[in-house]
DNA sequence: TAGTGGTCTAGACCACTCG
DNA sequence: GAGTGGTCTAGACCACTAG
């Protein structure tokens, strides 16, 4: 059985394989809104894996909102107004580029500052410990869309630079290869909130025009609280998201 | 080794059991945020079941943000940040019950209106067909907090009355029990928007206020779209959400 | 090195859907 | 009844983590 044709085969998982291969199918349009997929026993057999395998596959891409699977029926792909519509951290970047434009950012300013009583309690260290503060204006084809006001803990000592994150193409991949940050998990608080006059000033708008408030705590692999950061977005910016089917009766 | 002490036995897969009793343990206290749980080789043993079962019950929970499971060190309980921070469909009752407020409705309007040409797009039907519009104030605590336009296919000569939903206690249960309604998967779009005179009036607050907005698509068990929802919150409404890792490269 | 989760297999049987 | 996905098993081996 051992077939080594695995072609794709970089330490990669099988399972992982085929779902690349499947999303690929679907990609190029061979396969489109609402068709089935072929059988899991054909694929196992097609792609020389255990059907097992074949279903670890079809969980992975369910879970990214890719295809469903109805008992008895058969396995289907998603529609399109669905496809895509997970959310993943580091949403910013990656929404705008799916939805063709061109995100950018203006740093603001780079700072040292004592925690909050409200922030350290988020990140559990102790108020008035040092956080580093990073604010910045957003943009979506050079037009200002959000503004990010982040806090986090950096190790002692370590400082951050403007032309480092540049440097980085995004703060986010400079504190992962820089400082050890690696993101797990985040929760987000969205609400409705009014923009003041430095809100206004920054985002080109009125003061007193609405904005999408969104607060974020960024966990790491270990779970424990890392980043904080604010973010708040002019009206016509969009926040995807998708809910999954309640299966049971577990909250 | 079919050992038949399954005590829970109504029809349920031996892994939904293993995790409700997990998820008991947790919530009694028994285990608390980042504590581990026993190796899935232990609760294998211990529950007579075999250790796929075992891991099947650790991603039900898992994706449920109760559990996280870490390569080489063991699996977790989630810090209570997030647990319960998943979103599901009809989230609003949900939602305000679990954070101990008292979810309330009051219906505005119950009519059969033609699509709109955005609707009838997004719906799926014909501009002009047929649909049931139903306006309500939602409320916590008796206090109003935002207002839902949702607009949906019934079958053909269907009618629904002020008086049914209320015996059904909730419009989707009434939808799902009387007219084969089977919410499977849903996608929002969120953005922020300005009371106009009549959100304002009726949501008791200034025009020109700001509003969290939330459109709802909602798709059936066959991925075909049967409910369009507008949604409007008043500032102090919290949307919360969990993104969970991107686990891998595919969007 | 010992212990943990991650991947994979081959096969069995059940539950559901649809013609 | 034929075909589909869903559950379950028993065992093997790999990959990662930590003392």
């Amino acid at each position: 059985m051992k077939t080594n044709l695995n072609p794709t085969d970089t330490a990669q998982p099988r399972y992982r394989w085929l779902a690349d291969i499947l999303r690929e199918t679907i990609d190029r349009g061979m396969l489109t809104d609402n068709q089935a997929l072929p059988p899991e026993r054909e694929l196992a057999e097609r792609y020389e894996v255990s059907r097992d395998t074949v279903r670890k596959a079809l969980r992975f891409m369910e879970e990214r909102g890719i295809i469903y699977s109805d008992h008895g029926r058969g396995t289907f792909v998603s529609p399109s107004i669905v496809r895509g519509t997970t959310r993943f951290i580091d949403s910013f970047s990656q929404d705008t580029g799916n939805r063709g434009g061109v995100p950018g950012q203006r740093i603001l300013s780079i700072e040292t500052v004592g925690a909050s009583m409200a922030i350290s309690t988020l990140l559990n260290v102790e108020a008035g410990a040092p956080l580093v503060r990073v604010r910045r204006v957003r943009t979506i084809d050079d037009a200002p869309v959000g503004l990010h006001d982040a806090h986090f803990v950096l190790p002692r000592g370590a400082k951050i630079s403007r032309s480092q994150i540049e440097r980085a193409g995004s703060l986010y991949k400079l504190l992962m290869s820089e400082f050890g940050f690696e993101p797990a998990e985040a929760v987000e608080n969205l609400c409705a909130g009014a923009a003041d006059a430095e809100d206004a000033q920054l985002l080109d708008i009125a003061a007193g025009d609405p904005l999408l408030v969104c607060e974020r705590i960024t966990l790491s692999d270990r779970r424990q609280p890392i980043e904080y950061c604010l973010m708040k977005y002019v009206s016509t910016y969009r926040y995807r998201t998708r809910i999954a089917k309640h299966s049971g009766g577990m909250s």
